[in-house]
DNA sequence: AAAACCATGTAATTGGTTACATGATTGG
DNA sequence: CCAATCATGTAACCAATTACATGGTTTT
C-alpha cells in the first residue's frame, strides 16, 4: 500500500509545506536527476497520506493563482520518514532505453548512432548548466540549513556522472569517427 | 501492447538464439548495469512475440538441464528492432531510492548515512571487478565480431560512471567524518 | 537423498503513466 | 482576449514485479 512516492513526499514536506503542484516543481527542479514524479500519481498519494494522518492539508489562496493544498508533516509522518531513513535501500531495477539501444547499436546505420550520440552530449550539456545553477543558488543561500550539506553533496554527485557521462560521450564520438567509414551489419 | 521488454529481447536474439533462461542471465551479465528483466515479464512476453512471428522457438534438449525452448530472430523481428534502433530513445523516469534517502539523510542518524555510503562503496567496488572480468572476456575473444565495439564502449561508461560513484562515495565518507560529530536534526 | 541449478509458466497485485476534465489567475 | 501558468483531480490502462507452481537434471 505504501510506496515510494509516500516517502519521498514524506521528505519533501521536511524543507517546507507544499502543495501536490509545489511538489511536481521541486520534483523537476531538485530530484530530477534521481527522482520522478506525476501528477496522476501525485494527488491520490496525498489524500491517501493525509486519510491516513500522516500529513495535513490546508486549503489556501496562492500568491500566483487559483486556491491550493498545503500539506505540512504531522508526527506520525516524521516518524514514519524517519524509520524509512533506518531501512536499507532496495536494489533498483534501472532500465535506460538509451543504453539498450547503444548496446545493439551495430545493427543501426552509424549515423544514427552517432545522432543520437550527439543530443545525449548536449543533453548532459544542458544538465551541467543547470546544476550550475544550482550550485550557486545553494551556496549564496545564508539559509545555513543543517540539510544543505546532504543537498551540496546529492548536487556533486549529479556533477561528477554528469562529467563522466560526457567524457564518455566525446570518447565514443571519436572512436566513431574512424568508425564510421564501414557499414552497419549486414543482417 | 509493445514493450521495451520486447526490444530488449529481439536485441539479445541478434547476439544468438536463446532461451528465456538464457536471456534472464545474460541481462544478469552484460546489461545489468542498464537494463533488468524478470522470469515473469520475459516469458509472456517471448509467448506473444512468437505468436506474433517476430521470434520462432524450438524445444531442445538442453546440455545442461531439462529441455529449453532455443528462441531465434525472424525476418520480420529483425526488421523491427532495426526500425526502433532509428527512433530516439525516450525519456527515462529514473527513481533511485538511495538518493532519496541520501538527500533526506539530515533527518537520519549520521552512523545510518555512513553505513549506507560504505555498503554502497563496497556495492560499487564489487562492481568494477565485475566490468574487470567482462573487459578481459570482451578482449581476448577473438570472435572478432562487429558488436564487439559497442559492446566495449557500453562497457566503458559502466566504468566511467562507477569510478565516478566511487569517488563521490569517498569525498562524502571523508566530509562525513567531520561533521559526524553533530548531532541529527533535533524534528 | 538433498541441495542447487535448469527451465517454463501463471495469477494476483501494484505502482505508476497517460489522457482527460475542469477551472482560476496572470501576463502579454 | 488569448495563451500560459497555476492547481487539483479521476479513469483507463499497462507494464512489470512477486509469489507460486511444477518438474527435470546435475552435483555433492
Amino acid at each position: 500500500m505504501e510506496s515510494k512516492t509516500d516517502l519521498a513526499i514524506l521528505g519533501m514536506l521536511t524543507v517546507e509545506p507544499m502543495s501536490g503542484y509545489d511538489m511536481k516543481q521541486f520534483c523537476e527542479q531538485s530530484l530530477a536527476h534521481f527522482w520522478h514524479e506525476s501528477f496522476g500519481n501525485l494527488y491520490p498519494r496525498l489524500k491517501r497520506l493525509a486519510n491516513n494522518g500522516l500529513i495535513k492539508g490546508n486549503r489556501v489562496p496562492s500568491e500566483r493563482g487559483p486556491d491550493a493544498i498545503l500539506y505540512s508533516l504531522t508526527t506520525r509522518g516524521r516518524t514514519r520518514l524517519q524509520t524509512w531513513l533506518l531501512e536499507p535501500p532496495e536494489a533498483e531495477h534501472v532500465r535506460s532505453e538509451f543504453m539498450l539501444k547503444f548496446f545493439f547499436g551495430a545493427h543501426a546505420p552509424a549515423d544514427v548512432i552517432d545522432q543520437m550520440l550527439l543530443e545525449y552530449e548536449q543533453q548532459q550539456t544542458r544538465i551541467r548548466q543547470h546544476y550550475k545553477i544550482i550550485e550557486e543558488t545553494l551556496r549564496s543561500a545564508d539559509d545555513e540549513r543543517e540539510e544543505s550539506f546532504f543537498w551540496l553533496l546529492s548536487l556533486r554527485r549529479g556533477q561528477l556522472l554528469t562529467a563522466a557521462r560526457l567524457r564518455w560521450c566525446r570518447e565514443c564520438r571519436t572512436k566513431f569517427a574512424n568508425h564510421k567509414n564501414k557499414e552497419p551489419l549486414n543482417d
